[in-house]
DNA sequence: TCGGCCGCATCGAAATTCGATATGGTCGGG
DNA sequence: CCCGACCATATCGAATTTCGATGCGGCCGA
């Protein structure tokens, strides 16, 4: 019933149940995007089975789900839509289009944006955009997905902009689970990791989200200094050492955040 | 009050208002995705006041929409996340994203995947992800956007598998706009690309969307023969004339979306 | 100082949503 | 061959939830 901390609490007399359900049932998808049907819907969702039949067919009605041939019902196209109009209309990422493009061109590697996300407890970052450097093979599309603000070096050049105190509380709040073998868990790492990137202004991080892959970001911050997001590159290990991709990374990911941050 | 045709019409007893109009609030950021007061929201949806400030309580509270430093409302980063939930589970997708990578590296040009989107009365296809060429710095980010199904090279290619009575359907309905100075407006012009289309088995377009651009695809087809979406391969006019680029890539293009096919 | 728009809040009326329940279909196992 | 389970779909009376007119104080530009 009562809203997670996470976003404002607002007067109840203010919340439409019925859109909050519906929300709750296209979140249902997060966890397991596969076609379900109503049962599965309502079960997934926490609603009975006339809701999610509601709730489904005002959405089928609408383009936000569709119906598979056996009626079982999956996400819909025009979220694509809704994502597109976001990134259209993020000031940021506009901006910061420009820069990365100049940026993947200079460093021949791959180049992202990611945000730095206050309303889910700064918890994890967003990534934005992606420019793909020439071999890249994992991922084509990425903008959505998230990833723990510990385990990233954008998310922790992040920390290293915000008081101890906040970067003490979101490490103790965070769920800090291995995504590598080479995952650091232990918080007196990560927090030293996060005062290293405060000393240096950048954050690097091997292997700590994916095998086989060296990252380095720097912190976009807004015009009171808070961080907003952050400027990564990353390459493979096989054609990287460790020093040698930060003695040429480093400069350039600090020059591009610098460029975007104030705004 | 009425949906449009387009969409299935449902039972009105199942039909939830309120939800309903949240979506038309969402949607009103397509037009303009700036932040919107209330007032403002209000008029975009065609809804009264009251029932903005509700609809902005709730999805303010559930983080798709966000607030300015001034109050007002813009789209939330939220859209990511779900549109981020709809790539992984659309299937065509997941299996087309391997089959792009490898087609990318072969062509070395600028590789898209586009659904073609009967639930839009075909009049439009959206754009699922992109593999960015070497020197590609038009847009880093495409998922979402729409195009006219008669001004692209995989709207025509679609088009070419639809029986005849289809095709001059859909065309009819088409408003025509000149995306570049080059798009090609006159309705028996177009008819007789998807036609050499249908011929070739894949459809060939320079500057029809964009201007120094020569974009080549193939549809991809379900297991009924129908079209749900194409492979795009695009270059640049700089370095390419018409006849190697056909020489060169449509049988790349034909081949990826034949593997994609039937599925 | 005025007028307009802002976000925010209130409240009675009632329309809209709710949820239990029913129907007929399909699928798979016993 | 029939049974049970689950499916999408449909119905309906009850009442919760939504509706929308209205009011407030603040901010900004005229």
């Amino acid at each position: 019933m009562s809203q997670p901390h996470r976003f404002p609490t607002i007067d109840d007399r203010l919340f439409l149940q019925s859109v909050s359900r519906a929300l709750d049932v296209i979140e249902a998808y997060a966890a397991s995007p596969r076609p379900m049907s109503l049962g599965e819907i309502a079960e997934a969702a926490g609603i009975n089975k006339s809701a999610a039949q509601r709730i489904g067919q005002t959405l089928l009605s609408r383009g936000y789900l569709e119906q598979t041939e056996t009626g079982r019902l999956k996400l819909g196209r025009l979220f694509l839509d809704r994502s597109f109009d976001y990134l259209r209309s993020n000031e940021l990422i506009e901006r910061a289009t420009p820069v990365l493009t100049d940026l993947r061109k200079a460093a021949e590697e791959r180049v992202d944006l990611s945000l730095f996300d206050p309303v889910n407890d700064s918890l994890s970052i967003v990534y934005a955009t992606r420019m793909q450097s020439k071999r890249e093979t994992f991922y084509a599309t990425l903008a959505g997905r998230r990833q723990p603000t510990y385990a990233t070096s954008g998310g922790r050049a992040c920390l290293a902009l915000l008081p101890d105190e906040e970067v003490d509380d979101i490490l103790a709040r965070s769920v800090i689970t291995r995504l590598t073998p080479k995952t650091e868990t232990d918080l007196e790492t990560i927090r030293a990791a996060v005062m290293q990137a405060r000393a240096d202004g950048y954050c690097l991080g091997v292997e700590q989200a994916l095998l086989g892959e060296i990252a380095l970001a720097a912190a976009i911050r807004d015009r009171n200094g808070r961080p907003i997001g952050a400027v990564h590159i990353a390459g493979s290990l096989s054609e990287w050492t460790e020093p040698d991709f930060r003695r040429r990374f480093a400069p350039m990911a600090m020059e591009a955040a610098g460029a975007l941050s104030g705004g």
